[in-house]
DNA sequence: AAGTGGTCTAGACCACGTC
DNA sequence: ACGTGGTCTAGACCACTTT
């Protein structure tokens, strides 16, 4: 009988020990939480918490009846923390300048169209970039629709990128993202400063906000760029 | 007075509807944990576990005694699910296969040697592609260090990736993980079958359990692969 | 039908950071 | 010092799923 394993972290910590140590294997299925509490002498309320925490991790599977096995496939879970671009540059101690592209309220090309599935109004189009000690950092392209961001039409996006006034202002639902590799073209590698053809990173994201799409932006890392994320 | 909240599902729905209505607008400080116990009819443990999933998710800031703010810049968090390649390409309906190009036992060169921080000892290397449907979808190339994962010089890696040898066989405690693009090398576009320069996406992954280095893999996908996320 | 995890409760004490 | 969130408890009931 352990003793002293009281709070959910510390239970939390020997759970994973016992799945590192192999003392429960892949595939295993391990005892139940009352079982556990009795064990480590606290309540199920405890086990549970520390239970949960792990598999959110993605290291057990718990089913009803069935009880909680160790995952066979461990699905990896990185978090890709994305904030704001300004404070990202500045967090790496750089200093942050912004320059507007482009501003214009048009119809849009039938693919951004296809994916925010707006009606028939023009979509506001931004273009900016966003530099760190004076070197290009990212290229914004970004597709606004008034209808999911009110006030957006008033925004001349001189000063403040879009990037960060809809995070602060324009409430969403939900998103996805997309990241992938994209050669530069010419227009691109002039812009971002780099060689047409060189290897950019790209992170193409969509928001919604209930039904109503509200942006899709993509925006263009500069050469060399690597975005992280822990395990 | 709401009534009827009572599970913290329900719990957190409402405090999601009052951050995006601005009823609680960004910075704002919400009641504290009993008073919106009271108001919803719950217990407080109801209303803990539905604010602190709000928080994890990156909308609020809790802390204590200064009570709980609605977070000013909502930091988006995309969780990416990384998976063994073959489970990756099967979910996707298409065949998988797998060829090895390369498994020697050498020294390491030095930016791997930095990266793992292993003593003189050498260490495994394995070069492999991953086939969907017959065409090259991502090319491997690993080291492994022995002293981390017992029993990896017995395995021929001919039939099974180490990708998946490794995440069944060997626990880790931490990794990090990095998103890049990369301009193909001459050989890497012939292995992999697209063009010279074309932009690839790579993740570069070390692995470590303990204080021992595991494994550091370069995954570069083919031209066209984008990796995504949910916010 | 039965056993498992999922959740809620009411109360309590604690840790921490702001006041 | 004191108010806040963080956590633990013991018990209870429920939902799901497998047997």
């Amino acid at each position: 009988m352990t003793k002293g394993i009281r709070n959910w972290q510390a239970v939390q910590q020997e759970v994973l020990r016992r799945i590192n140590a192999r003392e429960w294997p892949p595939g295993a299925l391990i005892p139940n939480e009352a079982d556990l509490a009795t064990e480590f002498g606290c309540a199920r309320a405890t086990v549970n918490r520390a239970l949960r925490a792990v598999a959110e991790a993605g290291l057990l599977d718990r089913k009803r009846r069935a009880g909680t096995r160790v995952a066979l496939q461990p699905v990896a879970r990185a978090t890709l923390s994305i904030a704001v671009i300004r404070q990202e540059i500045e967090e790496k101690g750089a200093r942050y300048d912004y320059r507007l592209l482009e501003r214009k309220l048009v119809r849009p090309p039938a693919p951004v169209h296809r994916i925010l599935k707006t009606g028939e109004g023009a979509l506001l189009h931004v273009r900016a970039l966003h530099f760190a000690d004076d070197v290009a950092y990212a290229l914004e392209d970004r597709w606004i629709n008034p209808a999911g961001a009110p006030a957006v039409l008033d925004q001349p996006f001189d000063a403040t990128s879009a990037n960060e006034w809809l995070l602060e202002h324009t409430p969403y639902t939900g998103g996805d993202i997309a990241l992938s590799a994209h050669n530069a073209t010419s227009a691109e590698a002039q812009e971002l400063g780099g060689a047409e053809g060189a290897a950019l990173f790209a992170l193409t994201r969509n928001t919604w906000n209930g039904d109503t799409a509200v942006t899709c932006v993509r925006l263009l890392f500069a050469h060399g760029y690597a975005m992280q994320a822990d395990l």
